[in-house]
DNA sequence: CGCTGCGTTGAAATTGCTCAATTCAAGTGG
DNA sequence: CCACTTGAATTGAGCAATTTCAACGCAGCG
């Protein structure tokens, strides 16, 4: 199995041979797989693993007093969920998974060694942490000021690019396997509303999801209505500049 | 002038009298003063140093297509801008203050150095980031997810814990040094209803803002307001675990 | 004196929410 | 193979929260 973090690490900087098996090995140490709609680690939890995420759909969320939740993050194969344990202590936000996921097990020793030796994989990794914090942000602008329209639409373009930064788009088609509800918890929208905004996308044309796949038959159209611009999500190779320092 | 940053990075782990001196110095090198309303980077370009905020407050914005902003961060003394830029070469927001400014430039390669040399204030400065993000989250459950009336206090509570983590709140009260449009713009409500949002927690007797001061006579009845809960703060000292290791 | 920025208030319009019912597809057990 | 259940998507109707538009007050300042 080709393990998808290189691919998208890669993205960002050229990674040695050895920088490659180094990965691979961590990746295969410990793997553990999970049904759907099961928590990989809780709020409030002590997280002794870093976890890569190898197949299926996590998120990032948090419950709310009234029973409510909200998504703070979509994690696809080759997303790294936990870098953060080395520094706090407890997870304030829960990681779950939305179909039948498939982790590798990365402990903090291993990670550690892995930091400690090897410089450009240690940047390559933050590289991960700081484009999460560059969603997020973006994620603010998308619910704080957006109409529900381009809130909608803009989250199905990022999920979109960010596949096809991992060859996981064909066609202008790709996985899209969470429910309208799952959809209305990270939009701060509620579902019915998500969905007649759904409905509205599909009768102008710009999308077709159907059977946890989404075609998006002209992107371009889509990310205008969207008003998206994918500077956030860093995938333009920026890293090279570093190759000479390495 | 004692440094608000080691007071703060001091909330998370010991520094050693080197790691201060050098920390010192680093923000004693180059300090520039900005006005009231100004970039201190725009969104685009490429940064060159890391801004140390030693006074004054500063936001994190993007501008938006239709004239809006959204303000995805508030950044006070102590608090440390671009620590990213060792990794995305581009900012995709800009640094815009809120009240005259004064910052420490810190270059790229001083930092570069101080996170070779000292692996404690390496780990502190992590730290740092990744608080950042764990706002940036809760912020997104504020806003996705909670009333206007919750959504205010919990803004307000965030400032004042902050705050008081660096020794500025003395009997309740603590400076917040913004407008309305510009809480506003950072909670994404309109200005009008943010307006009569603080008139009713006026009128509840939870809050008194005045003369770019906020006073909270019963931070407990904020917060159960606010469904407040500083956890994702991580200000308890949480790092001390890794003294033995150093 | 007359700006200008900021805060305040009222009234109308709108967006998105809640509640409730219905359909549909995919199991699952008898 | 059918009856039943369950999870998800869909639709309508009424309602509530928030926005928008518009006006006015007030203080600081050139």
């Amino acid at each position: 199995m080709m393990n998808p973090l290189i691919r998208k690490l890669e993205r960002f900087t050229r990674l040695s041979d050895a920088d490659k098996r180094l990965l691979q090995e961590a990746a295969s140490a410990r793997i553990v797989n999970y049904d759907t709609h099961q928590d990989i680690i809780a709020e409030g939890e002590e997280p002794t693993d870093v976890n890569l995420i190898l197949a299926g759909w996590v998120c990032r969320y948090k419950h709310l007093a009234d029973g409510g939740r909200q998504i703070m993050s979509f994690l696809l194969p080759g997303d790294l969920c936990d870098l953060n344990i080395f520094l706090l202590r407890r997870m304030d936000h829960a990681l779950g998974t939305l179909t039948p996921v498939t982790v590798a097990k990365i402990s903090r020793d291993l990670l550690q060694e892995m930091l400690n030796t090897d410089p450009r994989l240690t940047r390559a990794l933050w590289w991960e942490v700081l484009v999460t914090a560059a969603i997020h942000r973006e994620w603010l602008v998308n619910i704080g000021r957006r109409s529900a329209l381009e809130r909608v639409a803009h989250l199905l373009c990022e999920l979109h690019v960010r596949q096809r930064a991992v060859g996981r788009v064909r066609d202008g088609r790709c996985e899209l396997p969470v429910t309208q509800v799952e959809l209305s918890d990270a939009l701060g929208l509620s579902a019915v509303h998500v969905n007649r905004t759904l409905r509205d996308l599909r009768l102008a044309g710009l999308i077709d999801w159907r059977d946890k796949h989404l075609a998006v038959p002209d992107f371009e159209a889509l990310a205008a209505v969207a008003l998206f611009d994918p500077d956030y999500l860093h995938l333009d190779h920026e890293g090279e500049r570093f190759d000479a320092a390495c």
